[in-house]
DNA sequence: GTTGACCCTGTACTAACATACAGAGTCTAT
DNA sequence: ATAGACTCTGTATGTTAGTACAGGGTCAAC
């Protein structure tokens, strides 16, 4: 099995050195193991990690809510329980992101035809893109 | 047209009140007109605009990113041909993160599923959701 | 006309997420 | 066997996005 050391798992992760300490500490990454001189050896699966977290990221969700999302599995002898709830609750979230992405997506296509058309619109159209409710 | 001032539009957005001055200072929101003294006094399209930015900062943009979002409208007498494709840009952006959310949403349907049917997972399953290129 | 709740400005502080650096050890290619 | 590139730890610094505070003015109600 290849194994890696954080300079390689950087490069092939895309992310700076440091943050992959950053990351351990954090628990993100589990403690890989070390060779003898006490170097982190990394698996190829550590870059799937890796750049999943920076993923995640980008699509909103905090180190914290990553960890969790990372968390999910479901273990031998254990109640599924709480793991069901927990996924559950994260789908929602997803599908509410999914919501609203959809919506700027429209504001933004709509955008773009009236460009295309050459049709002036002085509103910023992605502000009604994002319908919050209107107990204001 | 009712007016709004900081503290209620903080209240009615859903933000603390500092954070409207900051969002002024950082160009996110116009600086609003003022009393005569000098309190400032807001419109009830300042609550939309805050809650846009709110929302699209759950969705994985950084303010400077929502900035450029909110500045994308069509200028009477003004070429369109920046305003379209920095709109294609961001759509684009926007359809790779819908993709990625719903690898994740797909992920755990299936972690969900195996949980209702008790068939235990050890990996994470959610970690092959992003594919990431392969040229690692 | 004073009290309490608001607003003003400028500046300082905080939290999350990294990045950088110093001082020391390791590895490898020549 | 030594130079250069890498790693280790601990600690310091940086960036983004807020949040808090001090010292002062304003407003509305009693």
């Amino acid at each position: 099995m290849e194994t890696l050391t954080r300079g390689k798992l950087a490069k092939r992760s895309g992310v700076n050195i440091e943050t992959l300490r950053y990351y351990e500490k954090r628990n993100l990454i589990d403690p890989p193991r070390r060779s003898e001189a006490g170097y982190r050896l990394y698996t190829p699966a550590d870059i799937l990690r890796i750049r999943f977290i920076k993923n995640a990221q980008k699509l909103g969700f905090t180190l914290k809510e990553i960890r969790e999302l990372l968390k999910l599995r479901i273990k031998i002898n254990t109640s599924c329980d709480s793991v069901l709830k927990k996924a559950e609750h994260k789908r929602a979230e997803i599908m509410v992101k999914i919501k609203d992405l959809k919506s700027m997506k429209r504001a933004l296509d709509q955008l773009i035809h009236k460009c295309e058309e050459s049709i002036p619109t002085k509103d910023c159209p992605i502000l009604e893109s994002i319908e919050s409710d209107k107990r204001s």
